[in-house]
DNA sequence: GCTAAGATACCGACCAGCCGGTTGGTTTGG
DNA sequence: CCAAACCAACCGGCTGGTCGGTATCTTAGC
C-alpha cells in the first residue's frame, strides 16, 4: 500500500517545527523529513493548509483522547480536562507546534481549536455550582500552557510542578 | 526632519499584521500602509527583524506604562498587573498580532516577552502571603488573553467580564 | 496461477511569484 | 553644501505547487 502513511508525515511535519520553527516548515523541510520527495508528499497532502489542518486535528485528537482516559478512571471533567492540559505541555510534540505554524500561516486554520475550547467550556459549565471558578482553573491551565509556548515556563520547574499540584487540589474543592 | 518616525511605522505595521495575518506582514505592505518606500522603510529598520523587535517593544512598553498607572491609582502589585492584561485585550492591537508575528517569524525574539512575564512574576512573588494563588490568578488572565489571541474569546462576551470581575474580587482577597 | 490493465504511491526537475535586502540616485531641511 | 530622508528598479534565494514520468500494488478475467 503506501510504505508512509499521513500519520507519520504529521510527525514529520511536527518534528520539523520543533527543530527548525515553524517558519522552517517548508514541504520540502517535511519531505526530507519522512524520506519522501516534495512530490510524494504533495501525493499525499495536496496544499500544505491541508497539512497543517491534519496537525492541529491530530493533536486535538490527542488532548480529547488524553482527557478521555483520565475521565474514565474515575477523574471528573474538570480534572481531567486539567490533566490533560498538564499532559500536553509534558512532551513538547503537537499541538504547541502545530498551532504556532497555523496561527502564523492562517488565523482560519484555529477554527477546529476555536471549536474545541468552547465545546470544553459547555461541558464544563454545566457541571459545577460554581462555574466561572471552573472556567478560570481551566484558564490558568491554559496560561501555564502559553507561558510554555513562550518557553516561559518549564515543565522541570519546581515552580511548575507546584502550580500543577495547586490547581488540582482547587478542582478537587469544587466538586 | 522625518515625515514619518518609527512609532509610526510600528503602528503601520501593527495594522497590517491586523488586517492581513501574521505570515502578510511584508515590508513591501509596511512600507505602504505608511506611504513610504520599502527603500525609505528600509531607512528607519535595516531590517525586518528589528522592526518586529520595535513592535515588541512599544507593546511591552504599553503595557507596562498601563500597569504603572493603575499601580499610581492605588492598586496593589496584582490588581494593577490584572487590569494592564485587560486593557492590553480591550484593544486588540499591538502585542497579540506582535506577538504571533513575532512567534512566527523567530522565537528568538520572544526574549524581551519573556524577560517581562519573569520580572511580573518576581514582582508578585514577594508581596503576598500566598503567592501561588497570585501566580495562577495572573496565569488565568494570560489564559484569557491567550483565547482571544486565538480568537475564542471575545471582549463583548458577557462571560468575558463576569470572569474579569471575578478575577479581580479574588485578587482583592489576596492582600 | 498468470497476465493485462488500471489504480495508487512516488519521484525529481521545473516554474512562477514573493520577499528581504541592495544600490545608486534624487529630494529636502538646515 | 551636507547629511539625512526617501525613492524605484533590481536581484537572488526560497517555497508552494505543477507535471510528466516510473515503480509498485490490486484486481479481473481466463
Amino acid at each position: 500500500m503506501s510504505r508512509v502513511d499521513k500519520a507519520a508525515i504529521v510527525r514529520a511535519a511536527e518534528e520539523v517545527v520543533r527543530e527548525k520553527g515553524a517558519r522552517k516548515l517548508t514541504l520540502d523541510a517535511v519531505a526530507a523529513q519522512c524520506g519522501l520527495s516534495k512530490g510524494g508528499l504533495i501525493h499525499h497532502f495536496r496544499t500544505k493548509q491541508s497539512l497543517l489542518k491534519a496537525m492541529l486535528e491530530a493533536a486535538i485528537a490527542r488532548e480529547d483522547a488524553s482527557a478521555e482516559t483520565f475521565a474514565a478512571a474515575g477523574d471528573d471533567v474538570l480534572a481531567s480536562r486539567l490533566k490533560a492540559i498538564f499532559e500536553l505541555m509534558e512532551d513538547d510534540e503537537g499541538l504547541p507546534r502545530a498551532l504556532i505554524a497555523a496561527v502564523a500561516e492562517d488565523p482560519a486554520l484555529l477554527e477546529p481549536v476555536k471549536c474545541n475550547v468552547i465545546e470544553m467550556r459547555g461541558e464544563i459549565d454545566g457541571s459545577y455550582s460554581d462555574p466561572e471558578l471552573a472556567q478560570l482553573l481551566i484558564l490558568a491551565a491554559q496560561g501555564m500552557f502559553l507561558g510554555r509556548v513562550l518557553g516561559v515556563m518549564e515543565s522541570e520547574d519546581p515552580m511548575f510542578s507546584r502550580l500543577r499540584e495547586r490547581l488540582l487540589m482547587l478542582s478537587a474543592e469544587l466538586t
